[in-house]
This record gives C-alpha cells, sequence and structure tokens, in this order.
DNA sequence: GGCTGGCAGTCGATAGGATCGAGTGCTAAC
DNA sequence: GTTAGCACTCGATCCTATCGACTGCCAGCC
C-alpha cells in the first residue's frame, strides 16, 4: 500500500505516460501533478516507486515508465470512476435508439461502435447457447442429398447446419423429421439437444439423428460467436511493426480471443494488464471487460482491448456505458 | 510494346523487387536476367524502360523499382501462367474435402485458406441474392412484440431479421402470417419478393408487409456478405505504421471492399494494381480477383489483397484454384 | 550500329565524434 | 522531512568523413 503522496505521484506519471508515451520525469510530474514539492522530492519518491516495481527506468538519465504492477495500483486505486464525456454517450444513445437488426449485425455493430468510442480494438462476445431455449427447427431440402437444419432460438439467434441426406430421402420423410424433431425439441434449452424417442418411421430417425448431430456441436461448446472491431486501430498503439502483426493474428483467432476474454471475467477481473491475462502474444495488451446482463444474467462479455498504456479509465467508462445498453437492447427480445 | 530485351529485363527487376523490397540495379539483373549482356548494356535499357515509365529510380544512384505501369506490363505479358506448389495444392484440396458446414462458415474459412496460402489479405464476396429463389419463410414468435423472419435460400444461406410486431398479435395470426407468407413467396428469386396478395385477414397482412419490409432490403442490394481473412499480413507487407492503419480501415469498411471487388471484376480485369482499382487508400496495394463460378454462373468473387510489389503469379495461381474449388463445393448444394 | 569496359560522379547508408539536454542521485542546508 | 544545488549519465541530435552501390557517359571494339 503506497502512502498519498506516492500515489498521485504514480497517478501522475501514468496519466501523462498514457499521453505522450514518453518516459516522464520529475520535473513534469512537479508541473502537472496535485502534489505540491520540488522536484526533488518527487524524485526521492520516484526512486522508492522503482524499487518496489510501480515503475522502471528504461535507462539511466531519462524518465520513468509505469510497469503492469504500476497500471494494476492505479486502476485498483482509481479515485474518479471516469466518466465518457457527453459526445460520445449520445453516440451510444443513438446506435441503440436505431432500428433492430438481426442479434448477429447489432453484435457486429457494437463491436465497432466501442472500438470507435475508445479508439482500441474491441470485442463482443455473443451470448452463448446456454441460456437459450429453441423456439423452432426446421428441416428444410435444398437439393436431393442435402438439406440445411434451421434452428431458432429465444434469444433470437439463428443457428444452421447443412447435412447430407441419405440416398433416397422424399420430401414426405424430410417434413415427417422436421415434425417429428421440433415436437420434441422445442422448448428445451439449445445445449441439450437429445436424440428423440423412435417416431416409428427408421428412415425419419436417421434423419433426426442427422440433425441433431449436426446442430449438437453448435449449442454445446457454443461460448457464443466473436466479434472484433477497430483492429486497424492496434496499427498505430505500437511502433514495432512484429508486435502489430503478432498482435492481429491473435486477434483473428476467435477462439484465443473468446477464451480470453472468459477467462478474464471468471477470474472476477474486469482488467487484466500485461501478462496478467496469460496470453504470450497480447504480452503487451490489456483488456478491459464487462458482462452484458439480460434478465440479471451475464449471457454475454464485451471487452476492450489496447497497449498496456492505454486510457483505463475512460475504457473502463465505455465498456460500462455500452454493456449496459447492450444488455437492456437484448432484454426486450427475451422478454 | 517492348522488344523481347526489354521485357527479360524489366521481369527480372520485378521478380528481384518482390522477393527483396529493394531497389535493383543493372548488376543484379545481370546475374540473375536470362539475357546475357554487360551490365552496361542493361543501364542503357534500364534508362529507356524508366523514359517509358516503367521504371522509376527513387535517387540518383540507385537501383530501380518498378512503376504501376511496369507491374501492369509484367501481369498483361506473364510468360509461364505460374503454378501452385505441391504442398498448396494439397492444402487446397483437404480444405474442401473436409466436412461440409454452414454456407458462411464456409466462405469466412476461405478467406482465411486464400490468405495463408498467398500470405496476403483475401476476401471473399458471398453469394449474393440474386441468384438464389427462396426455400423457406417462416415466422417465429420470440415474444409478445417481437418475431423473427427467417429465411432459406436455395443456396444454403439463411437469412434472418426480427420484426416488432403490433400489440394484440396472437400466435395463431402469426402461424397463419407465415403459412400466407410461404405459399405466395417460396419458390421467388429473392431480390424479387413482392407484398402477398391479401389473405382476406387485415392483421396477417400487416404481418405480411412487415416480413417483407424486414428482409426486402437484405435481397434487395444484397451483393453478398464480405469475409475478409489475413489482415495480420498487411503488418509486414508495409513498413510505414501509417499505410498499415488506412489499409486495415479500409478493409474494415465491408462495403467498399465489396463494391472494390465488383467493380474491378465488372471492369474485366484480374487484377488491379495501385490506382487503378480508384479507392484512394488502398493506393499500396493490388488486387487480384476471381470470380466463382456455380452451373457455369458467377455468384460470388474471390480475391488477394496485397501490396503493390505483390507475388502475381503466385497470387493468380491460388485465386485461380481456390475459385474453381469453390465454385465446385458450393455446387453441390445446388444441383 | 550495337555492345562493352572503364571511369567519374552522385547520394544514401554507415560510422565516429562532439554537443546537447533531460533526467538522475547525492549532499548539504533549511 | 524538504529543498536547492551540483556533478554525472546517457540517449538523441547533428556534423563530418567514408563507403559503396549505383548511374551516365564516352571511347573503343566487334
Amino acid at each position: 500500500m503506497l502512502d498519498e503522496r506516492k500515489t498521485a505521484i504514480l497517478r501522475a506519471v501514468i496519466r501523462e505516460y498514457i499521453e505522450t508515451a514518453q518516459p516522464v520525469g520529475s520535473g513534469h510530474v512537479a508541473q502537472a501533478a496535485e502534489v505540491r514539492v520540488s522536484p526533488a522530492t518527487i524524485r526521492n519518491e520516484m526512486s522508492v516507486l522503482e524499487q518496489e516495481g510501480y515503475l522502471v527506468q528504461p535507462h539511466t538519465s531519462a524518465g520513468r515508465i509505469p510497469t503492469d504492477k504500476g497500471y494494476r495500483y492505479f486502476v485498483d486505486h482509481l479515485s474518479v470512476p471516469g466518466r465518457l464525456d457527453a459526445v460520445r454517450v449520445q453516440q451510444v444513445s443513438d446506435f441503440f435508439s436505431s432500428t433492430h437488426r438481426a442479434l448477429e449485425r447489432t453484435l457486429s455493430d457494437t463491436s465497432r461502435l466501442l472500438a470507435h468510442l475508445t479508439h482500441y480494438a474491441a470485442v463482443v462476445v455473443g451470448p452463448g447457447a446456454e441460456a437459450a431455449t429453441i423456439r423452432s427447427v426446421q428441416l428444410v431440402g435444398l437439393s436431393a442429398r442435402i438439406a440445411t437444419v434451421v434452428v431458432v432460438l429465444s434469444n433470437g439467434s439463428v443457428e444452421h447446419e447443412p447435412i447430407d441426406l441419405p440416398e433416397d430421402t422424399s420430401d414426405a420423410r424430410l417434413a415427417a423429421a422436421g415434425a417429428h424433431l421440433a415436437r420434441h425439441v422445442i422448448g428445451r434449452p439449445a445445449n441439450d439437444v437429445a436424440t428423440p424417442p423412435s417416431s416409428g418411421d427408421e428412415a425419419v430417425d436417421v434423419l433426426c439423428a442427422l440433425a441433431i448431430a449436426a446442430i449438437a456441436p453448435a449449442g454445446r461448446d457454443d461460448e457464443g460467436q466473436v466479434y472484433v472491431g477497430g483492429t486497424a486501430q492496434m496499427a498505430s498503439a505500437f511502433d514495432a511493426v512484429d508486435v502489430v502483426r503478432s498482435v492481429l493474428q491473435t486477434l483473428e483467432q476467435e477462439y484465443v480471443v473468446s477464451s480470453l476474454m472468459r477467462d478474464v471475467l471468471s477470474r472476477g477481473l474486469s482488467v487484466a494488464i500485461g501478462v496478467e491475462h496469460g496470453v504470450e502474444p497480447l504480452a503487451a495488451c490489456s483488456v478491459v471487460v464487462a458482462p452484458y446482463l439480460v434478465d440479471g444474467e451475464a449471457v454475454g462479455t464485451i471487452g476492450v482491448l489496447g497497449p498496456t498504456r492505454m486510457n483505463y479509465p475512460q475504457a473502463l467508462a465505455a465498456v460500462e456505458v455500452v454493456s449496459e445498453r447492450l444488455g437492456a437492447r437484448l432484454g426486450e427480445v427475451e422478454v
């Protein structure tokens, strides 16, 4: 635990470093800080902060840079919670009061909104299938050998998978299978679709089994689609080209991103700084995450991903506002 | 038109520049080229090539760099068509012989495949609604005030949009509207859905109109979803950070990308070099595009987007192979 | 006439050296 | 405990010299 003045100094260093990306020296802190002490005193304090691991010097005769530990202390002891300016609040309002679109598009657009607000990359993980129940199942024949299983879930999402039909499937059989499936599956939770009891017609049973097999994985480990927006922002966030590339490559792997988000959230964190999140190629990045709630239950996650020297207060505020509004919007559908 | 030797020299310059990204001098050309002449002669020829606009010198006392015009001549006069190596051909085969997935996922994965093959960004524009007919329409109620219209198209894609229901819509009315809609819309081309004739029940007619209104735009100007893969590759393609960012930003705008592709293709080109494609932020990029055919008809477009100094023969070969295989795969569904 | 070897000249890239200045740590005084 | 003063460090900047990869041109050769 740091005393009042050290906290103020650390805060000043971080604020300035976030803004300028340059090591900050005692002189700057003296000018900017709410602390009214001389640079010499600040130097002493900063030296202590360095020994305790909150700051580092890139080299002697340079100013100091916050460490991950420094950022951690900063976000854990934020005095002012961080507010979004009026313009941005308005943007969020405008966005969520625009016309209803399909769930997928809403989520995708939300990731762009969040990226636009923060100037960092933004991630939206869609509602997983766990929370939803099946509202409709349908088998639609496309050709003699191929059909599509279409499942509509209570949260408004629509899943579909093609299935290969057995040799001699008649339209009537397909329709019968569809009806049989609907009878036994509608109303059940989406992540728990079991093969329905036999219908008496073996061909129909085969079709049902095929359909279930096609959609089961989608429901089973589906922790929700991932939408990543504003990746272009990463290009200006780092000056090393290879860092940019490895970060972008990692962001393209939806599975990595989604489990990163889930992991951070499950550890009860709303911010993971640098190596804290454990994804090695993103060691230079921090994430700010928040769940969004529908009917009081967390159904998905949104987050912002930026360099460790990101504007945490602003990101936290943006994530908070957007998650709340997104949850409310999705709630309209569920009711 | 250039004579034999100038062509060979230009080709040698481009080959080497693609590989090294360094200005190439007469010495290198003399070593590498199939031309057996002295550097001095090559210098003279290169000087002419520069005057005619095929090459430029970044500065005196440097080697030369191809201009857009130079690349253009190069791709228009490719002697060898460019082949994919066996490993890559195998990767493509493996990819397309793997299990069938939903259309959207296939297209998305295809863009990643193409990016992986070429080490550039890849774009896949999905089949537009024009070519498809409607196989199924369904109205699924989600709550008292919200329903989802689900449309299955003959090409295997599934569109869905939510609609706000009038105050007092009963499930029976919803079902009746769904049935009425299905009766009049199934079998019609997806881009030409008209409001069906009155059913006699005004409430049903209102629902039908709402549903049509919701899905019409999706069919109307829908030139297909856009899937962009391998954007991370752009980070290493340019060394100027701001170029990277503006390119990435442009790639995030799906509409720009899709119309770029459509535009290039409609001008009968398979390659657009630098400013040729007219998208200003992508002036440092070239695109290699190809349509993919289902039943002999072009239904979508794939393409590769890289720096102007991209490996055109390889990109052309990859785009060719993948477009052919993708078309064949999608054809399986249509038949 | 076309090709080539030779040669002077250009200009970025690299390396060494001087200087600058932002920043530190230490010390002595308040 | 705080502060002013001071010597010191070390990256950044600038200059200069040198290097080397080029070119363009010219004179001679086939």
